[in-house]
DNA sequence: TTGTAAGCGTTATCAG
DNA sequence: CTGATAACGCTTACAA
């Protein structure tokens, strides 16, 4: 297949010439631009990109870590990531790593490997520790609080909007609420842990284990929290629940039961999915596009400006009030 | 930062061995291999992948092309696929085209200049005829029927899916169905309006146009079909859904306007996704995990067999009854 | 079993 | 404006 040298030949210039003419670099006289650009069309000419990415030591592609790919949260996270970066001509590398520090690894590899400019991390379980070691290679940024780190971060405070959505809640003259969450050791259910339970001795109301649902984390989790309600003594009222998905299972499963939404049971979901307009799902919108399109505009100016320090944003979520609460 | 030179000359050993080690290759003395690994360690020596893939001429990566990344249908796709090229130790690139043919075009030529291996086609606008060009720069998979073409193709046949459905619905005394669609040009759309015409022929019953709605895509799509109804002279007593978010926002539509479901309305949707077995949807599976797995090892075994045809391959789909009909 | 040296296809440098 | 020529960091004949 051709190559540059053999355009430069057949066109009568150098190769650095062609070069220039393929980067729009100028200082060519328009006759030998030309030339050259002819030559590229007979030849069906098509740049090795690897060599240019060896050289010049870039690959304009950036690494997402994610636990799934087949994720509400996550595609709608990707998919900000992926308008902004399309935009700038950068590429995704989707790794899919189950929450597995053995394959968090592997995307880290990447970067160290030069086989990424950049990574943004969804969610990982890696400890932070780990990830600072590996901001030498080149920029990371974590769509997650994670303090004051070598690495950049993207997030909206999730114990305040937990607390907003409490705060709705107990204007309602809700006092007894449960809550979903997708890990229990991930940081913003921490977060949110800590929000419930300042709530809980502000209310003076006692704390309760089994209404924390670990695990939940699609629609057929959500329909599964009525099931669990069944063997509790005494149910919440209101649930908080992470994920639209989640949520909508919830909400489906309650009126299967006749459990009246929200009379007897008050319902927040989280992220603001299509599905939660559809159902008058009250939710707690935390701008998963904005923040993946943010993160690539943070991600691509350390890319550029390597010596520029790591950011750290905050995003305001917003309260959608609708039917179900 | 360190190279393979530099790990050569304090080992003291030359290129070639430091490069077999790395490469596990045999005929390396036990002695010089632990040298080698130690002085990698030490230097924390990191292979520079570009490199590699330029000697090389491959890159272990395939390119992904599918119109949008937030949607449950490419999610699930994708999902299957990136199981599979994880093991085999490829990556994804994912490009989001929004079927613009612009954006498709830059896909195919990532294969041309060598950034990728391969590419896998979710759903495409470009005519085959231009995908076919490209198949001299690497190995191509469309996840549709395409026929008998220079790429392979994995897929279900959508015509006899879409008659089993239908012959479901006739079953149970239906003879006025109307259907939805993602995008009226697609292929799997042309062989389920012939379907569906053939159908109409057998049951001596009229073609309506309005029936047939195009643009459906997302459970908000899915219910605006019940507004859509209301201007209608005379309305379809059975649906047949692509995609089950859409149906799903059918069926929760048609709930809260009090059309009963099956009783008023039955409905078929596809995909067997999660949701439409909460709702109880009857639905088509069209195997899409296994779809995306099974593309990944044909789109691999032409990677490493280049010289090996293209090829077709059917998957089997299936009718799984719930309460909808 | 090991080493030398020739690429892979670009871009960057520097002299003209 | 243009062209030699030196990198970039690795793999792989080929020779020893």
């Amino acid at each position: 297949m051709a190559n540059i040298k053999e355009i430069a030949r057949l066109a009568g210039v150098s190769v650095s010439t062609v070069s220039r003419v393929l980067n729009d670099h100028p200082y060519v006289s328009a006759e030998k631009r030309a030339r050259v650009l002819e030559t590229v069309e007979q030849l069906k000419y098509a740049r090795n990109m690897n060599a240019v990415h060896l050289i010049t030591g870039k690959t304009r592609s950036i690494a997402i870590m994610l636990p799934y790919i087949n994720h509400a949260y996550f595609s709608r996270l990707t998919e900000g990531i992926g308008g902004e970066a399309l935009a700038n001509h950068y590429r995704l590398v989707l790794y899919q790593t189950a929450y597995k520090t053995s394959m968090e690894r592997e995307v880290l590899e990447m970067l160290r490997n030069r086989e990424v400019d950049g990574i943004i991390i969804l969610s990982m379980s890696t400890p932070v520790a780990v990830i600072e070691e590996y901001c030498r290679y080149g920029p990371i940024l974590c769509c997650q609080d994670a303090g004051e780190r070598a690495f950049s971060s993207i997030y909206i405070d999730h114990a305040r909007a937990f607390r907003a959505g409490m705060d709705c809640l107990i204007n309602k003259g809700h006092r007894h609420f449960g809550f979903t969450v997708g890990r229990m050791d991930s940081p913003s259910t921490k977060s949110r842990l800590e929000a419930y339970k300042k709530v809980l001795k502000e209310l003076n109301e006692p704390f309760r284990e089994e209404w924390i649902m670990d695990g939940c984390l699609d629609i057929e989790d959500g329909a599964s929290i009525m099931q669990r309600f069944q063997n509790m003594p005494e149910r919440p009222t209101a649930m908080m629940v992470t994920g639209d998905q989640v949520a909508a299972g919830l909400l489906w499963e309650a009126g299967k039961r006749g459990v009246s939404v929200p009379g007897q049971l008050a319902i927040i979901g989280f992220d603001n999915q299509p599905v939660s307009k559809l159902l008058g799902l009250t939710t707690i919108d935390n701008r998963l596009f904005e923040m993946g399109a943010e993160a690539f505009r943070i991600l691509y100016r350390q890319i550029r400006e390597p010596d520029s320090g790591p950011v750290r944003k905050e995003l305001a979520f917003r309260l959608i009030e609708r039917s179900s609460v």
